[in-house]
RNA sequence: GGCCCCGUCGUCUAGCCUGGUUCAGGACACCACCCUUUCACGGUGGGUACACGGGUUCGAAUCCCGUCGGGGUCACCA
């Protein structure tokens, strides 16, 4: 399958406009297993094209996002081990990326001498020529089109321009674009995944190939550089499609080789449309308005980003977003979770990268019969011994959150307590601080217990949260005070003097002592054990929700313990 | 709107290419029960799908056509 017998190269060629997209996540997923299945070499190339979104620091932070997620790459631009993102997947040890074929610059904006001959050359040839428009003149022709209900399609009008005079013009530097002089022949696309797809010249028009600042498009730096770069595979989202007979078309232009095509599947959200950072505005967005929001809530009105007037603007208007840093704050100050479309938000809401790669396979691929019956649950060195171009389907998929905590939890709960405490610990330096800075028995205690629990790292890391409550002015949920300290008569209150005692005498306090003594408590008052736990739960914690209550009374410590259970016998008795 | 792609449980999918072994298998979700010191986990059981309509065929989820539905794309963004 391969064109001729090169060996197979994949790229993955993401534009550093932001975080990486959990879809181009899987783009980049796909393209490493393919490669790695077939011995190929993987590579990675960053079109920074667009230079006023493009950012460096947005390029090195895809780098580490794939790196964190496991998917290491052959040929790229390079990422020291420092670089990569803590709690990761296991990498081979030093740097990722290099360029053993010499094949780099890996940046296109680096790049511009090849586009550059390669241009010559197609104007020289009539491929190509000089377009003078500028974009209000483009625009306007365009709202015309739309006007008389037609299709726009670029008139040519700069062809009518004799070529001499518009060389003349665009050496003496007069501002203008490239266009491609699309041939009148229709393109047929051989893909992998959706057959033959056949494009007549009425649906091509003279697409732009440099853009007037001299860097290339998409169309253009894509294509040069699959050639240049030796890529015999692209792989990438359906919403590419359409572009693709124009790379095509190109690509015969140019004496160019075709590489093998293959067009995956759309990866949406929960309400069917494309997964999008602008969803996590609107979900904040709905719940403000809902609650009648004016401006943002105290604790973060007038923060950075949050003042009155943006936070109203935004709120009137679905197509602003706040600023990244500005929206999480403001999530988090009001309880509100927001959905996750990057790697990173899916890393810092606590999920493990082996289940994030595990789950977007799932997307648009399974696994062929030979690699087992129903195998649903598989690591990367399952993926690249079985991944096939053949087995990825034709149909969107929806990204269904339920289903990946799902499996985030059956793989946290298949951990053992010391292999999750290695893991959670990196998780927690850089998400919650005050977790990892607990001395290390104490945090590996706090582990074991509020493993067995927990969905995500995160919600393990909101379990712990208890030890961090002033001792002396803890929230009691009043719900929880009425039903296990009040009802029937104080039973919760004198439950509590009762384990008082035993506590403060304990021989050891460890767990193990403390479930020993709290369940004679319980016979000795001929009650269930809940009606010691629960009371005892809610002194130490405010509410009725902790870890197992022997662990969290002795994560505390007698003296904190003791403390608590005073503080709640003097606010509620 | 033009062009193109897609259409199996609520969701992700297996099966479709090479019609019968499938009154359609798995997973997540859901419901019920069990377990239980909270919250979870876990265990057992359950309901739910071949979009619709025509063909072809002894026989269709599987092949063909149409309808409907969903999506993509129509930039000096990638």
């Amino acid at each position: 399958m391969p064109p001729n017998d090169r060996p197979i190269v994949t790229r993955f060629a993401p534009s550093p406009t932001g975080h990486l997209h959990i879809g181009g996540a899987r783009t980049a997923l796909f393209c490493w297993a393919f490669a790695r299945r077939h011995g190929g070499a993987f590579m990675i190339r960053i079109e920074d094209t667009d230079q006023a979104r493009s950012s460096e620091a947005s390029a090195r932070g895809i780098l580490a996002d794939l790196a964190w997620l496991g998917i290491d790459w052959d040929e790229g631009p390079t990422l020291a081990e420092h670089d990569r993102a803590p709690g990761g997947a296991p990498l081979k040890p030093g740097v990722i990326g290099g360029d053993p074929r010499g094949v780099a610059p890996f940046f296109q904006s680096q790049r511009l001498p090849i586009y550059n001959g390669l241009l010559d050359r197609l104007i020289e040839s009539g491929h190509a020529y000089a377009a003078f428009e500028t974009t209000a003149d483009l625009e306007a022709k365009r709202k015309a089109a739309a006007a008389a209900g037609k299709q726009y399609r670029y008139d040519r009008a700069a062809l009518d321009i004799p070529k001499p005079e518009r060389d003349a013009r665009a050496r003496a530097g007069e501002p203008h674009v490239v266009r491609f002089r699309t041939p009148d022949e229709p393109v047929v696309v051989h893909d992998i995944v959706l057959g033959e797809v056949r494009v007549g010249p009425e649906e091509l028009d003279d697409f732009v190939l440099r853009k007037a600042d001299g860097f290339p498009t998409y169309h253009f730096g894509v294509v040069a550089d699959d050639q240049t770069m030796g890529v015999t595979h692209v792989l990438r989202g359906q919403e590419h499609l359409y572009n693709t007979p124009k790379h095509v078309s190109l690509q015969r232009a140019l004496g160019f080789r075709t590489p093998v095509y293959a067009h995956m599947p759309l990866i949406f959200n929960e309400q069917g449309t494309k997964m999008s950072k602008r969803e996590r505005d609107q979900t904040a967005r709905r719940w403000c308005a809902e609650k009648g929001l004016a401006h943002a809530p105290d604790p973060v009105r007038g923060t950075p980003g949050l003042d009155d007037a943006a936070f109203s603007a935004w709120l009137k208007d679905k197509a602003k977003q706040l600023e990244t840093h500005a929206l999480e704050r403001l999530a988090s100050e009001v309880g509100l979770s927001l959905p996750e479309v990057s790697v990173d938000d899916f890393r810092r809401a606590g999920f493990l990268p082996e289940v994030i790669t595990n789950f977007i396979a799932l997307l648009g691929w399974s696994p062929p019969a030979e690699a087992g019956e129903n195998v649903e649950k598989f690591d990367l060195p399952f993926l690249a011994k079985w991944f096939e171009l053949e087995r990825i389907g034709k149909t969107n998929a929806r990204f269904d959150r339920k289903k990946l905590l799902a499996f985030n939890t059956d793989a946290m709960g298949g951990m053992s307590d010391a292999e999750f405490a290695r893991r959670w610990r990196p998780w927690c330096q850089t998400d919650a601080p005050r977790l990892a800075a607990l001395p290390p028995e104490q945090f590996d205690a706090l582990a074991a217990a509020v493993r067995p629990r927990s969905k995500t790292l995160r919600e393990a890391a909101q379990s712990g949260g208890f030890l961090f409550l002033d001792d002396a002015a803890i929230a009691y949920d009043p719900k929880a005070v009425e039903k296990n300290l009040k009802a029937d008569a104080g039973e919760g209150l004198r439950a509590l003097r009762s384990i008082r005692e035993g506590l403060a005498s304990l021989p050891s306090f460890e767990p193990a002592a403390i479930h020993a003594l709290i369940e004679q408590t319980a016979s000795a008052m001929g009650v269930g054990l809940g009606k010691v736990a629960q009371p005892l739960r809610v002194a130490l914690t405010g509410t009725t929700v902790s870890p197992p209550i022997d662990a969290t009374a002795a994560l505390l410590g007698r003296e904190r313990t003791l403390a608590r259970i005073d503080a709640c016998l003097a606010a509620n008795g």
